[in-house]
DNA sequence: AAGCCGCAAGAGCGGTGCTCTCGTTTCGGT
DNA sequence: ACCGAAACGAGAGCACCGCTCTTGCGGCTT
């Protein structure tokens, strides 16, 4: 993570000293951040960050300890931008299948606008970085607007799920339950948002990775069925 | 891919130059295989394994003109295992639900042994690393057996699938649906297909990256009922 | 027997993450 | 106003990577 230090600066630069560090570390993001979107994770490289900046290597590691450091933070920004794009696609006055299905479809843009990054977020790990545990906050914004969507329409009567079979209650961590609990969600509700958020960034990795690449014609098309089917398997009504 | 050569001499080695040129190409897939399963495909170096059969790095290009060709002999090795753990956990004789699970757990139960195997086939594309079209021979074995035992339920007239929403047929690419519909099946029965399998690769993909790790707390029952959803899905009753 | 050709090895190129040192600049306290 | 400490940028260097080119050895074929 970034220094102590830093995060502190942030509030209230002082010095010159300290404003310029803020504005190098931010330069510094951004050119890590075109470059991740240009090459992805495992292409991007701290010498060619600093030579676009025109620094020495070396330099960098006065504002990242070390690469992964750097991935950290593109990661939390990742995580923010997505949580964003579900969130801001999201219209609580909607009807409730339409919220899901913007909501799908927001996340998607993000992630087709944003390939590498979805990649960093929820693609195969790379290799020797050890992603930190990120507060449900940042990671768990994009998921809770899903179950915000079945709240709702839970409240408002609307929700009809489908038989399907029942889930061990063992099976999910008792922090997920009493998350989603305190939405009054029952212990198979929860499997099934837990199964529609996976569906989500499943079909999407699949889209994204080339794997649909000879399986669906029309990839939009195929994305909003599946939308629209994990909508009814969480008991959402198609309208 | 392989030279043509190479392939060639496999079936007759003629002269000792040839038995040595394959006995040597299999060992460096053996060892190359043993380093992608400790250190992922992107940390899987040439060098490497040059130093691990005791030849200078060069050599290796005499046998695999590029990291990229190795990668691929791997890719079609793990295709091949993942098709044949799919087929060997299915008991033809067993009833529709029990072929399912079980293939099912047989692909989960390879994937956790061949982790990076898996990512290899299912993960985020290694970078500069463009995989080969392969043959629906090789890649299409996992898929297939899944739907091979949604037409034998169907032919025994013990397929039921749940009311979903249809799927456009556009969405789908002409040669997917004639190869199932070769095997009866309707357009919305192949989409169901398509997410069951993708729903496969995407949930064991989770457990493995640590996704769930915060989320599920018993990932073998999680994954039964993940299975057990699915089958339901695709009008396979779970008995 | 002669020559061709497959082969392994070595050196080398440009790239990577990361470390250490060195001289400079800036800041905070006296 | 000054001085020590801390922060800083640059450079050299280490060990690694994929890949190429040259060189020389030794089997294989004609």
């Amino acid at each position: 993570m970034l220094s102590f230090r830093y995060t502190e600066a942030m509030n209230a630069p002082r010095t010159a000293r300290e404003r310029a560090r803020i504005e190098l570390t931010r330069e510094i993001l951004q050119a890590a951040r075109r470059q991740l979107g240009e090459v992805g994770a495992v292409g991007l490289s701290l010498r060619s960050v600093a030579r676009e900046l025109g620094m020495a290597s070396s330099a960098i590691y006065r504002y990242f300890a070390s690469r992964d450091e750097l991935l950290t933070a593109l990661l939390v920004e990742s995580y923010t931008e997505i949580g964003d794009a579900a969130e801001g696609a999201d219209d609580p006055a909607a009807r409730p299948a339409e919220r899901w299905l913007a909501v799908w479809r927001g996340v998607r843009e993000w992630s087709l606008a944003n390939r590498h990054e979805y990649a960093l977020l929820f693609g195969t790990p790379v290799p020797g970085y050890a992603a930190p545990h990120l507060t449900t906050q940042i990671a768990g914004r994009m998921p809770l607007t899903l179950a915000r969507i079945t709240a709702d329409a839970k409240r408002a009567g609307l929700l009809d799920p489908p038989p399907a079979p029942v889930c061990d209650p063992s099976a999910i961590t008792p922090e997920m339950l009493v998350l989603l609990e305190g939405m009054a969600f029952s212990v198979d509700e929860t499997a099934r948002l837990i199964l529609a958020w996976n569906r989500l960034v499943g079909v999407i990795g699949y889209e994204l990775h080339g794997h649909l690449e000879n399986v669906t014609a029309d990839d939009a098309a195929f994305f909003d069925y599946t939308a629209r089917t994990a909508a009814a398997f969480n008991g959402i009504a198609t309208g």
